[in-house]
DNA sequence: AAAGATTGGTATAACGTTATACCTTCTGTC
DNA sequence: GACAGAAGGTATAACGTTATACCAATCTTT
């Protein structure tokens, strides 16, 4: 196994000085067809990749790109990743992937780690009850960071979020437009503003038309506890015809747990969910929910960060992403009496 | 916003040299705990982070340690992220992941990027059709590898896998057991190491228990395809009354379009799945499935890595870990006549 | 009190690139 | 054939650490 090769090996097989091959490596400065091309051969021949830590601490330039995010294993945000990906390894650019599992300890370590290394941006959904000293690191390394779906109490950086309160209004409205008057919003813990807006959205419509109080249910988002949170909120609240979900996951779990006990979504309670994961079109029954391109929403993000790495001293921006209704078969009229 | 300190920052700072803050930083040499403390004042007064390239350069250390997975969203791998990063980030290392997406020119571009950071090491589940150029890379690099889930032909790394001939031997074992004589393999269509393995156990439980020939059907591994798979497999193999499932999403979707033609899965056709994704003890009916501990499993991969970080030149090991079956509802006796 | 050991600290040369400035040849022009 | 300018190359000093070697005190031991 030959030692790894060096501008310096590289150079010297080639006859010339690294000045040189380094020149023909980054396709920079004057050099004659001849000796790029003898400098190209001996690259390729001594499986020459250069050191980007040296590159990177000399010329002030990494394209490393890290993604910091809640819970990797989630659908949308694996389409999100792609859509970045795809948009920023064409560019040219590293993107790597660490996930917080929002735990503000852990994500402090992640950030911290890509300080360390100096990386060339960040695109962050910061965890739940991230505090302001992770964000200060940030800005006094002068790190490019774009938030994305939570912001931060007082934004600093670039975001690309959701309109949030519009999507869970056109939820809301359809709902009642459907005759419903009891409709109950499900799912979320945190106070975050993504969710305080959410149930903003949903609040109005019930205020503005007139119907029932406003009635939130807490519950982790995910399938299991949408089906515990079902029978508990059934349980509760038996005059509730109708529920907006914080995210698809609950609201197939409430729609598998309404099977279970005999009850038809769509029928006897009508769902919407949120996000239009993919095994949104493929359950039982099919959900209707509010869908946003994850992966459009992924290539916004990838654009937003471009934008920012070439003019660094621009005021941040909010970019907003708007949610459509997608109606499939678990919302219907409420059932009689 | 103050300029980005450095190590020389500090010492000035605390009044030594850099060489002494150095030391305390590093928490080696002999240092008074005067000293000491300036120095770690001095630092943390200036929210210094030290630069890990240059550190890493010089030291020929690097914390980082790389996973590139073939699908990020997918439940099961999400765990043995879990279980990676839970053990190693516990060392002080940092993992960060990249989505090769089974494509082979990515992958080829994510392990280039890796080689360019040096990073300290690469978890890896080479893509399909992966060829011997990317594995020459990581070599000729000498980045220490432990690849998992599945095999290089030629196996020049470390590696963990799952006891497959064993896990689907069981699988075909449980179904004979029940009284099925024309038992088929569902799902995949690589010649990839794992999935011969699988039809292995298969095979050798039709041949040993003198059975009906075995019968291997191809298809990709998700839901969808396992629907349209079934409705195939129903229509050109009426005598089939079982199937092992080289994944839990083509059981489900077998599952599901069993379902759509008025069948009832364990009792007009048996389904057995691969995996235990976390759907699988939810979805209806819930399945049978072999279960390996993703978990688990990514702590084993993060154990073996520290090992080869410790002995660099022990020949390369292949460890093993054993699938049990989780009997559910998808499976039951064959039907009557 | 001389020799050795220990303690606490520093100067300096790497690590592998790239940016800058500079140095040779060549051309072509008058 | 003198001179400007271009074309093609190179020497060298950074970038921010850490490992090595070394030094100057202070403390033992006999």
């Amino acid at each position: 196994m030959a030692r790894k090769p060096k501008l310096e090996t590289v150079a010297k097989e080639a006859g010339v000085s690294t000045a040189t091959a380094s020149q023909v490596m980054r396709g920079a400065g004057r050099i004659s067809d001849a000796t790029r091309k003898k400098v190209l051969e001996a690259a390729h021949k001594l499986h020459y990749v250069p050191d980007g830590r040296a590159a990177s601490m000399r010329s002030g330039i990494n394209r490393e790109i890290g993604l910091v995010i809640h819970q990797i294993a989630n659908p949308f945000n694996a389409e999100v990743i792609s859509g970045v990906s795809d948009l920023l390894e064409a560019e040219g650019f590293l993107v790597s992937v660490l996930d917080s599992r929002d735990d503000v300890e852990r994500q402090r370590r992640n950030i911290q780690a890509f300080i360390r290394n100096a990386r060339g941006g960040l695109l962050w959904v910061p965890a739940d009850d991230t505090d302001d000293t992770t964000y200060d690191l940030l800005r006094t390394h002068g790190i490019p960071t774009v938030t994305f779906l939570r912001h931060l109490p007082s934004e600093p950086f670039d975001h690309v979020g959701i309109r949030d309160a519009d999507a869970t209004r056109k939820a809301t409205e359809h709902l009642a437009d459907l005759g419903h008057r009891h409709i109950a919003f499900l799912g979320g813990k945190s106070r975050s503003f993504v969710r305080t807006e959410r149930i903003a959205g949903y609040s109005d419509v019930m205020q503005e038309r007139g119907l029932a109080e406003p009635l939130v249910w807490d519950t982790e988002d995910d399938k299991m506890s949408g089906m515990e949170a079902m029978v508990a909120l059934r349980a509760a609240h038996p005059e509730v015809t109708a529920i907006v979900c914080n995210g698809d996951m609950v609201a197939i779990g409430a729609s598998l747990a309404l099977q279970k006990i005999g009850q038809t979504p769509g029928h006897d309670v009508s769902i919407v969910g949120f996000d239009d994961v993919q095994d949104a079109a493929v359950s039982t029954p099919p959900l209707t929910t509010m869908a946003v391109s994850p992966y459009q929403l992924g290539r916004k993000l990838a654009q937003i960060m471009l934008d920012r790495l070439q003019a660094p001293d621009t005021p941040p921006t909010v970019t907003q992403v708007a949610a459509t209704l997608i109606t499939r078969s678990t919302t219907g009229a409420p059932p009689a009496g």
